[in-house]
DNA sequence: CGAATACATGGCAGATTGGCCAAAAAGGAA
DNA sequence: TTCCTTTTTGGCCAATCTGCCATGTATTCG
């Protein structure tokens, strides 16, 4: 296989393991309807900070969110948010899967 | 957040991980082009047929593919075939992240 | 300045993953 | 049966992941 076609094989392997957390698309899913501070997603996911951070600073890592500071407190936004339709996606195989 | 909505997002996590990888994907793409044995597969993946075989196991626990025995020969086909859909959506995701 | 708030980061432990090798299974052919 | 081919499974090890705790950093307030 041509080298540039397996690449592109890895890149999105890296961004469905990206995605791959239950954490990660609950703070997806959340920020899919607007952006939110740290603290939100904390209480959504029910973690420790430092845990939530972490995703927060992984899913950035990837390009998938994005940040703002205002005081003390962080909000973050997803910067690519057709990233939203593997909601959609995943949805589909699952329903189709379980026929 | 209720239990069933929560667990919703386990069943994507999970599915998502479980296509997270340069090699399941390679697996994927290929079966959605038709069945194919394990042995073909390996050289496609390029790595020893016992972790070829590993990787195939683990889309078929997960209802992502099937097998079918002929003679000594295993093939494997793609079952969700809407799975497929995954690799649309992560290019538009790539690709809007690339702006 | 110091104290408080809100996040991020470093470090560590336990669990999981992914690879190879060797051995076992399952069929088919002789 | 025995041998050969094809695939699966078990074992092992190195690497990665994910959580918490403790500490560090940035900002605001008094």
């Amino acid at each position: 296989m041509a080298p540039e076609k397996r690449n592109a094989f890895v890149k999105q392997a890296r961004l469905l393991k990206a995605l791959a957390h239950e954490s990660r698309l609950l703070i997806v899913d959340r920020l899919s309807r607007g952006e939110c501070s740290v603290g939100d997603l904390r209480e959504l996911v029910g973690m420790d900070l430092s845990t939530v951070s972490k995703h927060l600073a992984l899913l950035r890592a990837h390009g998938i969110v994005a940040d703002r500071r205002q005081g003390t407190t962080v909000y973050y936004r997803l910067i690519t948010p057709c990233v939203s339709n593997f909601f959609t996606c995943a949805n589909q195989v699952l329903k189709e899967r379980s026929r």
